[in-house]
DNA sequence: ATACACGTTGACAGCGCTGTCAGTCTTTGC
DNA sequence: GCAAAGACTGACAGCGCTGTCAACGTGTAT
């Protein structure tokens, strides 16, 4: 039965189009009907709208969730369409409508485990609202460059999120504002007027300042991040704030440059553990690859963790469980970011009091850091 | 002069309108030639055609790169279409040549370090070739499921790639050739009829093997991955391989199972270095992962490395140079692997012989890995 | 000279879908 | 009861581009 309604299907066809055109068309048909070498045919809106007795304008009414569709018809054109095993064209509803129903993500480099966490809760967002993800690396000094707003505008998607560190540069999100092109912001800090998925930084390094000062530690080494990073500074801002709120003082020869690598950790290590008998009880990096690079540098010279030294990061990538003792450390909600900045792109909620999210970190405690020794 | 240009290029337009539509177009002409709440005018092809004096086709051929176009001509039409600004759309492009200029990548959590490098590379590749990539995680679970194809339908792109360890699977392959969706794969050894990039795995566990009976070891210990990774086979038997052909015995019980991860490296050193009077002078672990589980248990229980015990792993992720001492390893040309999965998939030659691309290995001998001690 | 090939160009018809608008039918309010 | 407001549906144009084919000139072999 379903075969003989195929039949008469495309005789119908061929009989429209040979009224309607010549020759070449009928050919070109013929390919579409029977089978383009081997490959099955596409079904279009037109075919699902035959099927279901009723015209293409509906059928793209129910596809695409439009209200005032009676729930009969929607029900029809459902199945007709699931028969048919139809799948819309993304181009041509892309063309029509000017939506491309495509995310960019733009970032540079960051540590592939944050990249990574990012990505799959973009990609889950993304799906959950019928959009795919695009990969846009935009490395820092491109930035700058008159390319950047051509290359943006032939991305041609619906909406970009703007990864850190990229969220520190105010160029690339003007350029993005003149494009009108929508865009999203992960960033510690509120940069401008986009949506953006903030994470406090600065109170999380607070906090972690009061965890080690709770321990009893008083001779207390802070490792910075590259002061490009607008997080680099707020972790540094909230381990200042706690100190000065216990009185406890900041020495400035322990206040160690880095560039969140974990080579600039061991360099770190070595300066702030040089002398034997002015050695800080504890070391706070700014993020984890820097702690393992101290805590490397230190089981290098013999002292032991946390018995010694009391070593924190900030981040909880993969590391932070792989060395030993695991590493007392911030978790952020990175594949949560990710989910939020996809839904502050999608939601056309004009209204103002969604455009920020504050998510929370969680610090964790594990074996890195102990109670200071008693001098 | 340009200001002139310009305004009657508009009036000119106008006026073609009036005289062959109605008040309707006119309007909305005047948002197009205005400024659409702010927003810049979008250029069509038709623009840049009547700015450089030919043809939509003749514009259509220089953009995208066609023969047969007079030298001449091809410079004026980019200089105009440089003067305007002009962007191509793609969603148009895609729905007149069924093309979208889009490439998939499909994979299941893989390490986010090899996964990072796999799409830095793509993306490269992608970009240099007018492309973009877009993100498709496929759970192994769901290879089975019957929403799958109609999943891929959907994406609509131009090709999928297919990381490990979603290339072990037959179903994904067949379920894409069905769909006559252009593939390629990511994958240790040859699966199907197509396009590869292979990397030797076996071949290089064999070196790696060879490294350490070299060094004088003889009791060597091997923690397996997930037999279901096809990479994990072939790392395994390139090890029994390399001890055979050494005439070396393969102890049942030092061949340990893991799953990739730390803590299975974790487990793995737990069984096999319980008996201070019987361990093995190495451990080859089948990835860094387990490789620094095996490293951060050892050195819990005293053992040096690599004075007792080497270790050696494979992948050469992130971690490889973070664990103290650097782990010796096999660092895999991920990054190229991404791009020529990517140029397999764009050249469109039809030689055969362009078929597979198999990469080049390389052996880093670093710390983890010494001379074994004179029984 | 004629024929043919080839390089070069343009007219035109869609690709498959959605926005607009107008039409019909059903409700609601007084 | 009737008007006005709504719910539901379809005809049609056109989004911006490329494939097809036909037309033109120019060079080359007959």
């Amino acid at each position: 039965m379903n075969a003989a309604m195929f039949s008469i299907e495309a005789q119908e066809s061929l009989t429209t189009l040979s009224a309607r055109t010549q020759s070449k068309c009928i050919q070109s048909q013929w390919f579409r009907v029977g089978l383009l070498k081997g490959r099955a045919m596409k079904t279009t809106i037109t075919d699902v709208a035959k099927q279901a007795g009723v015209s293409m304008k509906t059928v793209s009414r129910v596809l695409n969730n439009e209200p005032n569709v009676a729930k009969i018809t929607r029900e029809r054109v459902m199945q007709a369409a699931s028969e048919l095993n139809y799948t819309p064209n993304l181009a041509a509803r892309g063309l029509a409508s000017s939506r491309s129903y495509l995310i960019a993500l733009l970032y540079d480099n960051p540590s592939p485990s944050y990249l990574s966490n990012l990505q799959h809760g973009a990609v889950e967002a993304c799906r959950r609202n019928g959009y795919h993800l695009v990969l846009e690396p935009i490395p820092m000094e491109d930035v700058q460059s008159p390319d950047l707003e051509a290359r943006l505008r032939r991305l041609s998607v619906d909406g970009v999120i703007i990864a850190p560190p990229l969220s520190d540069s105010d160029i690339l999100l003007s350029v993005l504002s003149k494009l009108g092109l929508r865009h999203s912001v992960v960033s510690p800090e509120v940069v401008g007027e986009a949506p953006t998925v903030l994470m406090d930084d600065s109170e999380a390094a607070f906090m972690m300042g009061q965890h080690l000062i709770e321990l009893g530690h008083k001779d207390i080494a802070f490792v910075k991040g590259p002061a490009s990073h607008s997080s680099s500074v707020q972790r540094l801002s909230g381990f200042t704030s706690a100190m000065r709120e216990a009185g406890l003082p900041l020495r400035d020869d322990w206040m160690c440059a880095g560039d969140f690598t974990v080579q600039s950790g061991v360099e770190a290590a070595k300066r702030l553990l040089a002398d034997p008998d002015n050695r800080p009880t504890a070391i706070f990096a700014s993020n984890d690859d820097m702690a393992a690079g101290v805590m490397t540098y230190a089981a290098r010279l013999g002292i032991s963790i946390p018995g010694d030294l009391s070593v924190c990061g900030f981040d909880d990538t993969p590391i932070a469980e792989i060395v030993w003792p695991k590493l007392t450390t911030i978790a952020q909600p990175i594949h949560e970011m990710g989910k939020q900045a996809v839904k502050l792109l999608v939601d056309r909620t004009s209204a103002d009091k969604s455009r920020y999210k504050m998510l929370k970190f969680e610090l964790l405690k594990r074996g890195s850091t102990g109670p200071a020794k008693p001098s």
